[in-house]
DNA sequence: CTAATGACGAACT
DNA sequence: AAGTTCGCCATTA
């Protein structure tokens, strides 16, 4: 069986060790806690490379098992987009099953819940 | 090949 | 505080 993600053959120059060094940060992720994309990036050895880690988490495939959830952008708010068809109120209603308080404006304390390694 | 598009983010205005 | 601009870089058009 090939790896359980989605990407195109072609993916990325650093290859599958990049998608696995992101996705061993990610599964490292305390419950109840939070990491930025940005954060992710640089945790895997890939700084500045945000949108790489949301790319991925973009294609992952839906059946692998990873605490996804917990990556948010750097507002401290999830992202919401168009094209997640209601898969961003899946990750707020997680979130919020872990403990997590949003406020009003669909934002949390990102520097209470922020996880530090 | 060029241009636009992001589960991003920092710096400005 | 909120909106804009620019850097980022793989993928897509």
């Amino acid at each position: 069986m090939p790896p359980r993600r989605k990407l195109p053959a072609t993916a990325l120059p650093e290859g599958d060790a990049a998608v696995a060094a992101i996705c061993a940060v990610i599964r490292r992720i305390p419950k109840g806690w939070v990491a930025t994309y940005g954060q992710v990036a640089t945790m895997a050895g890939l700084p500045r490379r945000a949108r790489l880690v949301g790319y991925v988490l973009r294609h992952l495939d839906p059946a692998i098992q990873i605490p996804w959830h917990r990556v948010v952008n750097a507002k401290g708010e999830v992202s919401y987009t168009l094209s997640r068809n209601g898969g961003d109120d899946e990750q707020r209603r997680l979130l919020e099953e872990e403990g997590i308080l949003f406020n009003v404006g669909d934002r949390f304390a990102l520097e209470r819940y922020r996880w530090l390694d």
